[in-house]
This record gives C-alpha cells, structure tokens and sequence, in this order.
DNA sequence: TCTGCCATGTAAGTTGTTACATGATTAT
DNA sequence: ATAATCATGTAACAACTTACATGGCAGA
C-alpha cells in the first residue's frame, strides 16, 4: 500500500500530472520511494476511484494533454491515518551483497570491478544530494516546517551513500591489499 | 533473479533444506536478503527443475523426511556468471521516509512516536550483529576466504544500523527541540 | 533526419504477500 | 492441554518489471 501513499505525500506538497510524478519519483521523491511510470499511472486510476485524489484534464496548446491530480480531503484523512499506524523497518534486499557472500565462487577482479562500480554510483548520488543541499537548504534554520522534514529525508540519503561509499572504500582496500592488513572499518 | 541466486549463495555455503534455508533468511541471509517460505519453496522447485541444484530426500525417525539440496555444476556456472554481470544500486524504499516526507500532515508526537520506535529497532538489530561479531569473527585476519565475504556483509549490516541510529538521533533532537538549533548531522 | 521530451496508457510475466492446510514431536 | 518446532506445501491476490504502443513538438 506504500505506493498510494509516496504519491498522496508528493501530490500533497503540489499537484501535478502522471508524468510530473514519474519525474519526481525519479528526484526528490526517489530519495524514499521509487516506481516507474506505469505503476504510477495504475495507481493514480485506482486512488482516484477510491475517491482519495480528484483529476483536472488540463488542455494544452501543441502537447497532450495532461491531468493534474490533486489529493482530496478523504486522501489527506487516509494518509495521515496511515502514517499513524506504525511500520517496521524495511528489509534489506541488496544484489552486490548477495555477490559479496558468493564470492569465493568468482574473481579477486570480478568482484573488485563491481564494488569499483557502485563506489563511482555512490559517489555521484551522494555528489547529487550534496548540491540539492547546497541550493535548496542553505539555511536550515529558516526553513518552513514541510521543507523541514524534506531535508531530513535529504539529510537521510546523504548519511546513506556515505555509508556505503565507507563501506566500499572498506572492502576495496582488503582486496587490494593481500590480506595481512586488519578489516577495521564499521567502527 | 536475485532470490534464485541469494539461495545459490546461501546453499553453495552448505546445503540445506528449504525450511533451514527459510530459518538462515530470517539469520545471517537476512543481511542482504529477505524472502519468506513460500517464496523459497517455490524458487526452490524451480531451481531444481532447471537443473540448478539437485535434492536428495533425507529420511528421519520421529519428524518428516526433508529435502537436502546442493548447487549443481550448472548451478555454479550460474551463479558465477550472475556475479560477473554489472548490476546497479538497489532503489530505496522506505515506508518511514514516506512518513517523515509527508509529516506535516500528521502531529510531532506521532512521528516523534515513530522515530523512537524505529530507532529502537535499529538498536537492536545492531546489537544483534555486534554479538555476532563478537562471537563469530573475533580474529579478522584468520578469517578464511569465504568467511572474509560473510563478514564483509556483516560490516555492512552494522554500518547500515549505525547510519539510521544516527540520522534517528538527529530527527528526534529536532522534534524535541524548538526549531532553534541547528540541524547539524549527516555531515 | 534523428533524438529527446511531453503525455498517456496496455499486456504479459515475475515476484512477493497473506491466508490456508497438514501432521508429528517436544517442551511448558 | 497448549504452544512451539520441524517440515512441506497450495491458492489467491497484490506489486513490480519489461516490453509494447501512440503521436506531436523542439532542437541539433
């Protein structure tokens, strides 16, 4: 049900169209929660059933097109319902760590390109949310209590790919070296 | 495809049935990997109908027989091709992030609430991991190879842990704060 | 001319969740 | 007695992924 209600929490900071959200679950949005467009647009038509998001078909001059959804009252009452009830920390699901557990089944090098490879994509996330930082919430202080809790969900990602970038740098440096030296790091 | 290989993973460690593999999800799998046993059993009799694990039912005296299954050649082969294609990120999606994005709607005792459980949760997962350091992998560096990568998932579960707890912190200092300090973590 | 953006969807297949189902043994 | 553990599954449903499908406009 989690899908439903990343979209009632991004349509309540603005409404917008389908493709609008897509983009947005693929920027800020995408920080906490990722779907591609056909789920969005699934599930834009089944809230909009429910009664929990009203649609406005806007006509554009040159281009489709588009319907801007916006959350109703029974949406905003739904979701504050949900974010009430608690929930458990999500389950880890992680492909390079499958890889790392099989890894005596494959290359020193094997495995050394591929942490090389998600360090760069960390490190270009992290790059990302830095600048997000920089432009937007230069003065946390100042900050509306909605933009607030959206630079502690920043602020999360951020502390995020830095523990991975640790972690990486970590296991780089055993495999590199020849095993003599200490796997301190996660201290 | 990634739960077919998390099991080729966690039987190529040493053979099981599918409830023990059910139980090692819930364990030391469970770092990088979640699945439940209906998930498992399917995958299970999928792998073997490829001819990617191979079972042999083990009869027992006072409790049902079970199906002992080991990674085939193939298998392997599999596995290790797998580890050799590049794969990205995993997306996250995390329900409390959803709430803290959308908090505005709802009270600061209820997130406030929430936090704290969640950093309890956290505390406890990482408390878990820590013994297991402590009692499984005391001496890194006489680690065998295999046990080398085990730990190296180990370390990534503790940090992952260490990275909510503080971001945990940070948020419950701000709600119970006034909104004058600064929101200084993550950095 | 070709690529990318705008804007919306359908269809098929895979994966994951929840509930149901069985039945013996062991510990409280 | 009752609950927990061992051990395996089926069925229905929900969620997610991948591929397909359309079609105009803007810029290189």
């Amino acid at each position: 049900m989690a899908l439903a209600h990343a979209i009632l929490a991004a349509l309540i900071n603005a409404p917008c169209s389908g493709y609008d959200l897509a983009k947005r679950f693929d920027g800020s949005v995408g920080f906490f929660w990722s779907a591609s467009h056909q789920q969005i647009y699934r599930e834009l038509s089944k809230l909009e059933d429910q009664g929990w998001i009203s649609c406005q078909t806007i006509l554009q001059a040159g281009r489709p097109d588009k319907k801007l959804y916006s959350v109703t009252d029974l949406g905003e009452q739904q979701l504050k319902k949900w974010i009430a009830q608690p929930c458990e920390p999500t389950p880890i699901k992680d492909d390079l760590l499958v890889k790392i557990f099989a890894a005596r089944v494959a290359s020193k090098e094997t495995i050394l390109a591929e942490i090389e490879q998600h360090q760069k994509a960390h490190l270009e996330k992290l790059s990302t949310y830095e600048n997000l930082k920089q432009h937007y919430f230069r003065n946390p202080q100042k900050l509306s209590q909605p933009e607030q809790f959206q630079y502690l969900t920043l602020l999360n990602g951020i502390s995020y790919e830095k523990h991975w970038l640790a972690w990486c740098d970590g296991v780089i440096e055993l495999l590199k070296g020849n095993g003599e030296q200490e796997i301190g790091f996660g201290d």
